[in-house]
DNA sequence: TTGCTCCTCACGTCACGTGAGGTGGC
DNA sequence: TTGCTCCTCACGTCACGTGAGGTGGC
């Protein structure tokens, strides 16, 4: 499918899109005669993947690294000497992950005690 | 109190205290003869304020102008007519801030999506 | 054929990070 | 006097946004 359906079906911009794949985090499966940059169902998969990974904060550069990893693994699975690093570098990521989900809760806490302050002064 | 007192109690780096002063968002009250910021209690306060507002991803610009209206309906009193004005601004700040919330919460979300699938696919 | 979608530059933006080189404060 | 903290440039970075000028696809 062409670029402006994934970004309606995503929520992404075309730009972001575009810039994904300029970085190498996302390259499309494939190009048209024409140049159009084509994505298939799979594609969409790791852009979905990549979008549920990005609220965590980590650079484009990171992400490419951990997509790269997952599906390693799922390929190869975790008995071969890829599979293994890859394993390793997952780990990472996950407690990463996990200590930046707690920063993500604490913004949270934050915005809300703004808001109640502001709603507070405007009352 | 010096900057550096300044960034440990607010977790805040000394080049966002110094890029918020630069912009006009946060100015220290004073300075010493030797050109160090001086920041007082109330700073800090208003530092704590713009930090709770951070998250919800508004631009330095539009906080320093959301905190300006604060202080100002704090000062006049809603009876004026430049009170009236920033209590109208304020409104649609509030009405953003909820909007804005609702996505950080579906980051949040997305989030837990994340760690859930990287934790299922590590097991 | 029309017009809607897509393409590639390429510069701009936002909020700082990161030295470099120098000086104030207790 | 030492060294720790602070200062001002000023360029770099990250992830795109935003035209400009041109072309593919049904």
């Amino acid at each position: 499918m062409h670029i402006g359906e994934v970004a309606a079906r995503t929520e992404l911009s075309l730009r972001s899109l575009r810039h994904w794949d300029e970085v190498g985090l996302l390259r499309p499966s494939g190009r048209s005669d024409g140049g159009f940059r084509l994505y298939t169902e799979g594609d969409v998969e790791r852009i979905l993947l990549v979008r549920r990974m990005k609220p965590l904060g980590f650079t484009l550069d990171q992400m490419r690294v951990a997509l790269r990893d997952i599906e390693l693994l799922l390929d190869e699975g975790p008995s071969t000497e890829h599979g293994q690093e890859a394993r390793e570098r997952l780990d990472g990521v996950l407690h990463e992950a996990a200590r930046r989900r707690e920063g993500l809760e604490r913004q949270l806490a934050m915005a809300d005690e703004f808001i109640d302050l502001l709603s507070r002064r405007l009352s």
